[in-house]
DNA sequence: TTGCTCCTCACGTCACGTGAGGTGGC
DNA sequence: TTGCTCCTCACGTCACGTGAGGTGGC
C-alpha cells in the first residue's frame, strides 16, 4: 500500500492551518478526532496511522469531512453523540456507493442499496425540513413586523 | 398596584407545568432566570416579587417570553450571553412599543423610534436568512442526491 | 396527615477554552 | 540555532443534569 494509494495527504495540511481553514480550533479537532468523529489522522508517512507525540497531517478529504462535521452540528444543532450517529450513516452510505461502482452488486443487491440510500436520504431531508420550516415562520413573523414599521413610516411622511 | 394591574400570574403555573408545557427542565428555567433572561419570577402575592425558598408562580407572559427565548437559542446556535444582548434588544423593543402607543411622542421622536425598530428588524433578519440560505443549500445537495439514487431505481425497473 | 412538587446547595457532564511544560521540523 | 507550531496533560468554563436533604400547599 503506497502513500499514493492509501491517498490522503498529497497537500498536508497540519492542525493549525487545517483549524484556521474551515474556522474552528485545533483543541476541537482534536477532540472530534478523539471521538471517533473524523477518521485517525495520518503522520508523516501519511499512509500510517500517527504515532503518539507525532504531528497530525491532514489531506482535503480529512477538510471535507471536518466541515462536513461541522455542518451538520451547526446547522441541526446536535449533539456530538447523535452527531456520531449521523456520521455512522454517513460512511454507510459511502460503503454502499463503494459497492455499487467498484463491486460486482446482483440486480437484487443492487435495490436493496438504492432501498438503504432512500431511507437515510429521507431520514435527513425530514430534520433538514423542520428547522427550515421553523427558520421560515420566524421569518416571516419578522417580515410582517418590519412591513408595519414601514407602513408608520409612511403615515409619517404624508403627515 | 392591584394583583390584576401588576397582571402576570392570573393563570399561574408552577415550574414542572411550566417546563413540560414548553418543553425543557425546572432546572433550566431557574438558570434563565438566574442570568437574568427572564423576568424575575413572582411570588405567591403575584403583584412582589418571590421570596428565597418560596414557589415561582408563571403566567401566561412569561411562557411566551420562555418560549421565545428557547427558539431563538435553538435556531440561531447562540450562547446564553448573545442570547441576552438579543432579548435586552427586544426588550427596549417594546419599551419603544410602549412609548409609541402610551406615550405622546413627538414626530421627530416618533421618527426615532421607527428607526430604531427597522435597525433591529433588519439586524434580526439577516441572522435568519443567512441561517436559513445554508440549511436551503444543504436541503438542496440532499435533493439532488436523492433525485440520483430515484434515476438509477428506474433504471432498474426499465431493466 | 400523606404524597407530590417545590426549594437550595452542590457535584457531575458535555464540549470545548486555556495555559503549562516540553518536543519537532511541509 | 532560533522561532513557530505542534504535542500531551490537566484544570477552567458554559449550560445545564442529577441527586441529597429539606420544606410547602393552585
Amino acid at each position: 500500500v503506497s502513500a499514493v494509494a492509501a491517498g490522503q495527504p498529497v497537500v498536508a495540511l497540519r492542525i493549525g492551518e487545517l483549524a484556521r481553514r474551515v474556522g474552528t480550533t485545533p483543541r476541537t479537532i482534536r477532540y472530534y478526532e478523539e471521538l471517533g468523529l473524523l477518521g485517525a489522522s495520518r503522520g508523516a508517512d501519511a499512509a500510517t496511522p500517527r504515532e503518539a507525540g507525532r504531528h497530525r497531517l491532514y489531506g482535503p478529504g480529512d477538510e471535507e469531512r471536518l466541515r462536513e462535521v461541522m455542518r451538520l452540528k451547526d446547522l441541526l444543532g446536535v449533539s456530538l453523540d447523535e452527531l456520531r450517529t449521523l456520521v455512522e450513516a454517513e460512511d454507510a452510505r459511502a460503503l454502499l456507493r463503494d459497492e455499487w461502482h467498484h463491486g460486482e452488486p446482483s440486480t437484487t443487491r443492487r435495490r436493496t442499496i438504492l432501498a438503504e440510500l432512500t431511507t437515510h436520504l429521507d431520514h435527513q431531508l425530514a430534520l433538514l425540513r423542520r428547522r427550515r420550516d421553523e427558520l421560515t415562520k420566524l421569518e416571516s413573523e419578522l417580515v410582517t413586523k418590519h412591513e408595519r414599521v414601514r407602513e408608520l413610516q409612511r403615515e409619517l411622511d404624508d403627515a
